[in-house]
DNA sequence: GCCATGTAATTGCGCAAGCAACTACTTTGC
DNA sequence: GCAAAGTAGTTGCTTGCGCAATTACATGGC
């Protein structure tokens, strides 16, 4: 066991905490998202990118970068929130190939329901995660990024 | 905005950050490992737990809890890979409702030849993410988790 | 011993994801 | 100008997931 492969195991560790903290996390938001305003993590995910971006409209592509999700999902998760009537796609006039997506009132209000589970739910499971050994070292790193 | 504000945002910036990471090393991993040795991320994490297990055998909830997968989405994973001849059910004598599953010669060494393509892809992943400046510090911050 | 309750794993079903093929539009080269 | 190559978004198809119901076994109360 030399130096090297010591820094492989600590990557595949890492990535191993990485992971499990991860799928705590979404499997709250998941739930708790899902019953206060009937929305997955990723439909949430694009209300929340919608509504971080100036003029409120952004591209199906910076969407799906947003998302980590393939053009196609996109597509259809789009679908699903405009017939919901939560956003609307609009045109682009210079580009007629691109497509904006931009959130509407009942978007913006679902949003505003939904924010503080969210932010709550995520509080929680940072929480919890802070008291299971694996996690904890993680969870105060993550605390920590731009805290101070 | 006062201290308990600044609170939610960082949380929540933190997490967003930790999704992306999280997805950018999956999708990475995802397409090595498929190509390399036709594995998804999961079912490499099977044989990976598996390997790392006293006497290479779990149960069926001990391997959802480590791929964070739901039982019936860890029945049918492991029936693909038992199907595959990479590992084999074996019935505990001690509690007759549960199944233990086991590596098979050909489930080690497919992971033996996968396992330096994941560690690769995963150091390439890593180094990938620390040039883009949002994920930069949650990769050092993770590479210092165990590193010292 | 026997019934009620609880737990392990599996199966039916609906849904969302990715890939590949396609359409529509734009840009590049000549 | 116009053909060739490139880019944005959508659709057909297959696959794997979670939830809820089910089967098989274990355990506690009496």
């Amino acid at each position: 066991m030399g130096i090297k492969d010591d820094a492989v195991e600590v990557r595949a560790q890492g990535w191993r905490t990485l992971a499990a903290l991860h799928g705590n996390i979404e499997a709250a938001l998941e739930k708790a998202l899902q019953s206060a305003a009937d929305l997955s993590v990723v439909e949430y995910t694009v209300l929340d990118a919608l509504s971080r971006q100036d003029g409120w409209h952004m591209r199906m592509q910076q969407l799906a970068r947003a998302t980590a999700l393939s053009s196609s999902a996109t597509t259809r998760l789009v679908n699903r929130l405009e017939d919901r009537g939560l956003l609307t796609r609009i045109l682009c006039a210079d580009d007629r190939r691109g497509i904006y997506t931009e959130l509407t009132e009942a978007g913006q209000k679902l949003l505003l329901a939904a924010r503080p589970v969210h932010d709550e739910t995520l509080a929680e499971s940072l929480a919890a995660a802070e008291s299971v050994p694996e996690l904890e070292p993680l969870v105060k790193a993550l605390g920590a990024l731009q805290g101070a």
